[in-house]
DNA sequence: GTGTATGCAAACTGTTTGCATGGAC
DNA sequence: GTCCATGCAAACAGTTTGCATACAC
């Protein structure tokens, strides 16, 4: 295969790789969805006990700045991330009502319309929601 | 002018009114554009030294209960409010990065395609950003 | 060896809540 | 007179930060 992006293998850039920040890149890998630092955060102390909660912080905002992870709403309260393979292109999320699970979905916006109520648009900001094939297929909760 | 509906008179509902609950109506609904509870509650308390920021988030609440007042998102980690007319029809904001006014704003959202990526779609928010027409024609900052 | 990431705990911010009191109805 | 809204302060959750130490490079 094509050798993956830069990035894709240096989700830290040009930081360092503990075993802390490499368990929270793989965790947020195969995260099915989006997930709270604090969720994520309880995923890692279930493999490293010792690994505290600022460092998942410290660790998801490193993702972030590199683009490997991105902010995707928020959950009561607290800010919600996700694994982001679209990176720069276009696009907005999908969430679950079900599960929680977040993908992404194409701009669902008509035309840019450059003006609106007066207004010079430049940019917008769209989440989606509804159900996923599981959840909308399986038996309802 | 036919005559207003109920609410807009009442924006507590059936709540009491009282001089600290005067005060934040009159203050969130000249305020131009959207606010956040900090924000309202200073502006509460130059006129009402005594005024609590417990008493401004609990009326704030109130009203945002009546539908007088909605949530419009956030800004760094503090939920915006803003008084809202359009009420119960569905519309969305656009808000001015220039003044941080927002307006209510058609939905842009081309044909309510019932489904993305296999999700089954029930609903959207969609954030307009851009500049306000004084924004745009005046100055640049 | 150097300097960054860690762990711990304390600090901080935005928000909510409990309780006794005052005041709108 | 009744009961809700208030003010105060304490509690709370999520997040950030300071500092000494450990360890990736």
């Amino acid at each position: 295969m094509p050798q993956q992006p830069d990035h894709a293998c240096r989700p830290y850039g040009a930081g360092r790789v503990t075993p802390q920040r490499k368990l929270v890149a793989q965790l947020a890998e195969s995260w099915p969805g989006a997930f709270t630092v604090e969720e994520l955060s309880s995923a890692v102390r279930e493999q490293d006990r010792a690994a505290s909660v600022a460092t998942v912080y410290r660790a998801v905002a490193a993702l972030a700045e590199q683009g490997w992870l991105e902010r995707v709403g928020e959950r009561h309260g607290s800010v919600l991330f996700a694994r982001c393979a679209a990176g720069e292109h276009h696009h907005h999320h999908v969430v679950c009502d079900g599960c929680g699970r977040v993908e992404a979905a194409e701009c669902p916006v008509a035309s840019p319309a450059s003006t609106v109520s007066g207004f010079v648009i430049t940019r917008h900001e769209v989440t989606l929601y509804g159900l996923c094939p599981e959840c909308a297929t399986g038996t309802a909760i």
